[in-house]
DNA sequence: CCTGTAGATTGACTGTTGTCGATGTGAGTC
DNA sequence: GACTCACATCGACAACAGTCAATCTACAGG
């Protein structure tokens, strides 16, 4: 998963004739699609929630979750699924019960990957 | 859109009885909600390419992305424009074309909200 | 004005996703 | 071995999102 950055300095288009300057296209299309689905499990209200819960508990059973996000135990199970696929929350299962703790690298790396410019600075060419 | 973390240093639950902890829930469900919506707006591959090609050029008109993008003039006006309502890009009508930028700002503030853990480290309590 | 063009909007279609009730599964408990 | 409990899976449904053809809008140039 490379960064959306890669190239910053090409050509900047002309203003009057718009002409077919066929810009290729830095972030390749598997690389998108890769961050595009790690980028679609964070994007949920109750899963960003969710991390939240984890991320601040260390480590929290199932069977917690369910009462502060008030949600059904299906739908609850459904999105750790989803964050667990995705590779931002790792499960350890302990006797009766499912343990759900953050994968901090995985979130890191969305972090860099949404680097396209470095910390809030811009400038096309000038 | 506060930062998903908030508190880290909360009891970690028993391992033996897994009773009603009562977990709250750091992130709010309107910075949830909003942080979601970001986040769905860059949860699509040629939305990510689009704003890849948008960083690398500083500024590219519509006309610019439909083709290397291999999507149809209405599609790309779609992604445009809904990565302009989240604030991702921002549109410039100069003449007949409409020259789109990144709002480097914008970006930063969704990867400060995904600010779990301090750079990739993680603890429990120890 | 009339025409050509950039691009926004509409409408329709399809695939995906969030949700929950019902049911399955597998590990503890008596 | 039967029961219980935590969680996964299934099935169904409604809402949403990506796509394009067709159409509308607004500006530039004659």
């Amino acid at each position: 998963m490379t960064a959306i950055r890669e190239a910053a300095l090409l050509p900047v288009a002309d203003e009057t004739v718009c002409g077919p300057v066929v810009t290729e296209v830095p972030l390749a299309e598997d690389d998108a699609l890769a961050l595009a689905a790690v980028l679609s499990a964070l994007a949920d209200p109750v899963r960003l929630r969710l991390l939240s819960v984890v991320a601040a508990q260390g480590e929290v059973c199932s069977c917690h979750l369910q009462e502060p996000l008030g949600r059904s135990q299906p739908t609850i199970s459904h999105h750790t699924r989803v964050l667990a696929e995705a590779g931002l929350i790792e499960g350890d299962k302990r006797g009766k019960w499912t343990w759900w703790r953050i994968v901090p690298e995985r979130l890191s790396a969305v972090r860099d990957a949404l680097v396209v410019i470095p910390n809030g600075q811009h400038g096309p060419a000038g």
